[in-house]
RNA sequence: GGUCCCAUCGUCUAGUGGUUUAGGACAUCGGCCUCUCACGCCGAAAACAGGGGUUCGACUCCCCUUGGGACUACCA
């Protein structure tokens, strides 16, 4: 039987989960469960600078949201200091690695000299043979071979190798005794049995170098696969000038995370000319060797789109609770839930988003102020000549159970027969009068919901405009 | 600068040497439906970066050019 898969998603808690980090994680998660394998959450806080803990829990939340469960961790490399340094030394004691004494001033000067006179800006290995010890302010640094070619075959991008002659002696352990980035990520995929990393393709220049720590610790290194970046409309990467690009801004947008994730998957996956795809349909269609290999570009249209779809067929229950936070957020009560999901029935057609859905559906919520509404709106549509049809309306409607569409619809009828006068003449006199708007959903679906009450009470006010201005 | 990666409509993509007048989707623009707006339906416009090869035949294979991206830290 071959080997389970394991993935792992390793975000460094510097901010909150983006879009692309999000995608590597939808794609590595899909994996795990594509192969019935296990996926693992690993934060990479080595960075003690810049990682908070406020960032580590954003990004565990926008991972729950995403409804990316992990079998294993988060684990914390913060917490795991005594493994790497014990590599490290397995590393010194074996002569891999060596003590560098070399300041960051005097680095910095030969760097900025050798990009000067054309030459690659790598450390020179001034303290490889030195026979260093430590000591104040020292490093420790991995020993590359010097020649040799270093490849392996992605996934993805199929064969990359690299003459090692480009690699340069990378720092390992800092002088704060804090390890880097390129020894714990190593360090830790080998000894968390990680057979695939799947990451972005920013980090296809690093893998040599860690297949080579690899090689060093004697582990034999699992399979890469380099997922293609997301740029900005510009073809840039993906920053905060193009817009929202933390994930749980869309959530607090008012987006789906259905429609998140099934946005994302489609950025250089793709399943023939699929658009549509469940949770469960991905874990049964995914596979690395259908991911593409040219970047995509973020696309807030599309991804507007597919919110919209899953807002008009999902479940209205389950909508209308989703809601509740954005209808909470204008100051509108939120106690009934069967009005709230009849206003969600009424609306979806139109919303592409949540709050799309509370800022159209306004009117459900809250009294309409006819002085609010521009004069010239009101003298066309609130003419005097309505008062008779609005009266016969307001008989009518007394007379039937208003939350019967049916019924409304037929009173309706009956008051254009009476009056002689066709719906569509009555029809936006109507609406601005219940919505205080020109567009809205349908008016017998708002009369039936709005119920009875509301609708009289906003049709008098109407007609007492009317009276009043004829 | 060096190294590496990438290249089909504006965007996401299908396409794996002939079945292609290059298909789908978003966006755009028309039309239908209609109580407004949407939804839905119908339709239009829109691409193989350029140049060399290989081949009977290239969107598909190879090379070059161009363009874009990534990396080049005591960040990850």
């Amino acid at each position: 039987m071959a080997q389970e898969v394991k993935t792992r998603f390793a975000p460094s808690p510097t901010g909150y989960l983006h879009i692309g980090g999000a995608r590597t994680a939808l794609f590595s998660w899909l994996y795990a469960r594509h192969t019935r394998g296990k996926f693992v959450l690993r934060i990479e806080d080595t960075d003690i600078r810049r990682s908070t803990k406020e960032a580590s829990q954003q990004i565990l939340d926008a991972m729950k949201w995403l409804g990316l469960a992990w079998d294993e961790g988060p684990f914390y490399q913060s917490e795991r200091m005594e493994i790497y340094l014990s590599y490290i030394n397995k590393l010194l004691d074996e002569g891999k690695a060596y003590w560098c004494e070399c300041t960051p001033d005097i680095l910095e000067g030969k760097r900025k000299k050798a990009i000067k006179e054309g030459r690659k800006p790598k450390y020179d290995g001034t303290c490889r043979d030195k026979g260093l010890g430590p000591g104040p302010g020292r490093v420790v640094r991995f020993a590359t071979p010097k020649t040799g070619i270093t490849f392996f075959d992605d996934i993805i991008k199929g064969r990359i190798a690299t003459d090692n002659d480009e690699l340069d002696d990378l720092i390992i352990l800092r002088s704060d005794g804090i390890p880097t980035y390129n020894l714990t990520v190593v360090v830790d995929d080998a000894t968390m049995g990680i057979t695939h990393i799947i990451r972005g393709d920013d980090h296809v220049n690093n893998t040599p170098r860690q297949i080579l720590i690899y090689d060093a610790l004697g582990v034999t290194p699992p399979v890469f696969a380099h997922v293609p970046m997301i740029l900005g409309s510009d073809k840039t990467r993906l920053s905060k000038r193009h817009g929202a690009t933390s994930v749980m801004a869309y959530k607090d947008m008012g987006y789906l995370p259905e429609a998140m994730v099934n946005y994302l998957v489609r950025l250089s996956w793709s399943h023939g000319d699929q658009e549509i795809f469940s949770i469960n349909e991905l874990i049964d269609l995914f596979d690395l060797k259908d991911v593409g290999k040219s970047a995509a570009v973020f696309n807030p249209e599309k991804l507007l789109w597919l919110n919209h779809h899953y807002i008009k067929q999902g479940d209205i229950v389950r909508l209308s609770k989703l809601a509740i936070p954005f209808i909470k957020a204008q100051g509108y009560d939120a106690t009934n839930m069967a009005y709230i999901q009849k206003v969600v029935t009424d609306i979806r057609e139109r919303a592409k988003t949540l709050i799309d859905m509370i800022d159209f559906g306004d009117f459900y919520f809250k009294e309409i102020d006819i002085n609010g509404i521009p004069k010239d709106i009101k003298d066309k549509f609130l003419h005097p000549d309505m008062i008779p049809a609005f009266k016969s309306l307001i008989d009518e409607f007394d007379a039937i159970d208003t939350s019967d569409r049916k019924q409304v619809e037929d009173a309706f009828r009956r008051v254009l027969k009476s009056c002689n006068i066709k719906l569509k003449a009555i029809a936006q006199p109507v609406r601005l009068a219940l919505t205080g708007k020109l567009v809205s959903p349908g008016i017998f679906e708002i009369i039936s919901t709005l119920g009875k009450n509301k609708v009289v009470s906003r049709l008098k006010n109407a007609i007492t405009y009317m009276e009043e201005n004829s």
